[in-house]
DNA sequence: CAAAAGTTTCATAAAAGATTGAAATATACA
DNA sequence: TGTATATTTCAATCTTTTATGAAACTTTTG
């Protein structure tokens, strides 16, 4: 197996203390780092995920710190929040007395996964501010009233849209 | 008209120097100052699409930078990045030296600029990250091979099914 | 029940990202 | 063409987010 036997620059931007991680670690974790960057989560989750996802067994929090140099908190926290949208998955070994990780790979339910508890909840909130406009509408001077009671509609709509529409992309992305 | 006439301390954690600004200007900047940042944007792209969402008038860039308190970069940044997936555009003001600028408020444009503009060549840099790791394969361990290949293989279906999906979805969204 | 092992929490440090403002550039007008 | 106006760019600064690591907490085991 090809290992790194230094530190690594690694595409200019990606620096890791490769020396445990084989290339083809390095690379898939590389990929993870980037999908999280674009879901908005933080490069450790990514890096944890990668790691976990491309891994042949489970892997305790210290194997994790350890191989990917980063500090325990970090692993706890990363972990913590990927238990709870069920992107990874404690395991029981028998006759070991730490948690042993590993990555769900199904498409389907990080999708669901993923929207149910990082993109419905903050779209709710959305809605809630949408709520104590309406009486503003009263001080707007009268000859825009129109304008503006229309734009407050339109921004109702595409937020019924979003959130009737989300579940069922959702779906349709399950098949 | 209502107006504010000091700075306001909004919900805890959105301070506007809301002298410029009535009570329903500030209540909608601040729903799309939240929207901005669920898809990762800066918040001074919520404001100034706030802004002109709710104006009934286009408004020049010294008058985004005057009512929102913010710099001439920002604005200029901000409503360049806005133009790039085509959520703002310049219009024409006959005998007007400067530029005005007015929000795209169908919901079917937005979704797809920023989907084209945003999401789609992050995407595809992922594919770029694909290629080069299956050279690496023959220098892993024979006992894992076959998962690595397995995992290499649900990668690339994963992405090809996100690819492929992605413009079906959005014509989805636009019904 | 005490000690050890494992994990979480949280104040602080470090890094990343956004904003500013001034200089450079571009455009319009006289 | 020269001046005024408008916009863009970018290094420095500020803000926000993420990572760290030591202490607190929990669980296991002898």
């Amino acid at each position: 197996m090809l290992y790194y036997t230094f530190p690594l620059k690694l595409r200019n931007f990606m620096t890791v203390a490769a020396h445990k991680l084989s290339a083809i670690e390095t690379e898939v974790i590389d990929i993870f780092v980037r999908g999280a960057k674009l879901l908005g989560l933080p490069r450790s989750i990514g890096e944890i995920y990668g790691l976990l996802y491309i891994s042949p067994k489970p892997l305790s929090m210290d194997q994790i710190t350890g191989k990917l140099n980063i500090s325990i908190g970090s692993a706890s926290q990363g972990l913590k929040q990927l238990r709870s949208f069920k992107a990874v998955r404690a395991t029981y070994l028998p006759g070991e007395r730490k948690d042993y990780y590993m990555a769900e790979v199904e498409f389907r339910k990080l999708t669901a996964g993923f929207f149910n508890e990082e993109v419905f909840p903050h779209l709710e909130s959305v809605l809630e501010r949408l709520q104590p406009l309406q009486p503003l509408l009263n001080d707007v001077p009268p000859e825009h009233a129109g304008h503006y009671q229309s734009r407050m509609e339109k921004l109702e709509r595409w937020h019924k849209l979003s959130f009737d529409l989300l579940p069922k992309v959702i779906k349709f992305i399950n098949f």
